[in-house]
DNA sequence: CTATGGCACGGATT
DNA sequence: AATCCGTGCCATAG
């Protein structure tokens, strides 16, 4: 054993804060569904971690020790329209899996109520299917999950009704067509084919996106953007257009959008699409309202140490004595960095909802260009920890858009909105140049070159292709 | 000749 | 240290 300089800390202490902070640090990194999963199988291994049993208030979901509504909820006063909202919320119940939730699933007061999805559809696609479509139509919307993917195959339903499949593909591809544009599809890669076709018809979508979808949706997932276009034959650039545009555009999931529910269990988690980390809403319809932070975290306030695991740490039989041990230490660390994890989140999220409120409610224009370091600093942090915090994390909007919280350092963001504007207002189809020239007018100086990356990366064809298209209605 | 896309370089960002 | 991004230069298409 080394005489150390420092007698600050006893030596078995020193192990514990590194481990504590490598912890914290790759905790960090994970989504809420992964932070979910790895509790869980914690939870599983570990004796010494315990769900405690306190309730959560109805309304705002906020930890209450007693019966008493929570203070957030009853003194509605003392927000001021400034000041963001934030809370921390379990969302464990959403976790759940099915056999549970059906009925004890409380409501979900965070977004609004609608008529189910089945006969939402129905409505739209009734008027055009005759009586036995219907009862084929029907047939298919029974059997959606809550993300609007179809659950049984098409062969089934033909083989149950004794009709030809190709006849309820035929409705299917009725039912894929209405809103929420995909719905009804077998899989994310189908929903995304037939919304970006749909919308192929209406505006112009990236070259080569539907192959992207369909070959390459892995590693599109996986942000192996350089992989997948070495496998399509173009530029690494123009897979994150494409990349771009789908979560701009497309949703995986049809019904989350409008339904907003988060649910799935172990698929891939290394999806941008999938369940936001942080949901962000307005408390009223009024954009002067202050917004409400909710920011998902698995078990949170929840987990915690058994007490009972804790006192009897001493009457552990000799042959267990160092594994109980461990598990007590594991506890205790696995805890401790979670709190950690959320704080930096909660910090962090402050910071951007109150710097980019403009962009939250009014749109990408409204954007500042604030980079990740410029943050650390502010937050007096290190740079790595705010890199680490928004990588593959996802943000629900107010308008319901779940898009990747790194959206929020995008530094060219709002020039290509104003691009955007100028090419919807556009008489004659302007030229790259033009196009620079009128945004350097708005105060946007980028050279002509940037301005056709820009332009490719919102997915808007070249000058002399964008001709005749938008005959379709203009206002 | 003009408009655009590819490639590559250098500085900023992570 | 690795990666991303804006730009300039050049080749190609119309």
């Amino acid at each position: 054993m080394l005489q150390g300089p420092s007698l600050r800390q006893a030596p078995s202490l020193r192990p514990l804060t590194t481990a504590h902070l490598a912890q914290t640090m790759s905790l960090l990194e994970l989504t809420s569904v992964e932070l979910h999963q790895k509790i869980e199988s914690e939870l599983a291994r570990n004796p010494a971690l315990e769900l405690s049993d306190k309730k959560r208030c109805p309304t705002c979901k906020q930890l209450i020790s007693n019966n008493r509504p929570c203070q957030r909820c009853s003194s509605p006063n003392s927000i001021s329209p400034d000041e963001p909202i934030i809370f921390i919320s379990p969302r464990e119940d959403f976790y759940i899996p099915s056999s549970l939730s059906s009925d004890e699933l409380p409501e979900d007061n965070f977004t609004p109520d609608i008529e189910d999805l089945p006969t939402y559809v129905m409505k739209q696609i009734a008027p055009d299917l005759d009586h036995e479509d219907a009862i084929i139509a029907a047939h298919l919307l029974t059997n959606l999950d809550d993300d609007g993917l179809l659950q049984t195959t098409i062969i089934e339903v033909a083989q149950f009704h004794h009709i030809p499949p190709s006849k309820v593909e035929k409705i299917l591809s009725q039912i894929q067509r209405s809103e929420p544009l995909g719905v009804g599809s077998p899989n994310p890669k189908e929903a995304l084919l037939v919304q970006l076709e749909v919308l192929n018809e209406s505006m112009s979508t990236p070259p080569l996106a539907d192959k992207a979808i369909s070959q390459g949706l892995e590693l599109l997932s996986k942000h192996q953007y350089p992989e997948l276009g070495r496998m399509l034959g173009i530029s690494t650039r123009r897979v994150q257009e494409i990349a771009n545009f789908i979560s701009e555009n497309l949703n995986p999931y049809p019904a989350r959008g409008a339904w907003g529910g988060i649910r799935q269990a172990p698929q891939k988690n290394t999806d941008v699409y999938t369940n936001p980390d942080v949901i962000i809403k307005l408390l009223t319809d009024s954009p002067n309202s202050p917004l409400v932070v909710e920011i998902v975290s698995p078990f949170a306030g929840l987990l915690q140490v058994s007490s009972i695991f804790r006192s009897s740490i001493n009457q552990a039989p000799p042959d267990k004595a160092d594994q109980w041990k461990s598990d007590l230490g594991r506890a205790e660390l696995l805890v401790k960095c979670i709190q950690q994890r959320t704080n930096t989140i909660v910090r962090l999220m402050k910071r951007i909802v109150i710097q980019q409120r403009e962009f939250i409610i009014h749109g990408d224009r409204h954007l500042k260009p604030v980079t990740r370091a410029s943050l650390a600093f502010a937050l007096d942090v290190h740079e790595s920890t705010i890199s680490r915090a928004v990588s593959s994390k996802t943000v629900q909007l107010p308008t319901g858009h779940i898009v990747p919280l790194s959206k929020f350092f995008d530094r060219s963001l709002h020039i290509r909105a104003a691009l955007k504007q100028i090419i919807l207002k556009e008489t004659k189809p302007l030229s790259d140049n033009e196009i620079a020239k009128i945004l350097k007018k708005q105060g946007y100086a980028v050279a002509r070159r940037t301005v056709a990356k820009y332009r490719a990366m919102e997915g808007i064809l070249p000058s002399h292709l964008r001709q005749m298209q938008s005959t379709t209605e203009v206002t």
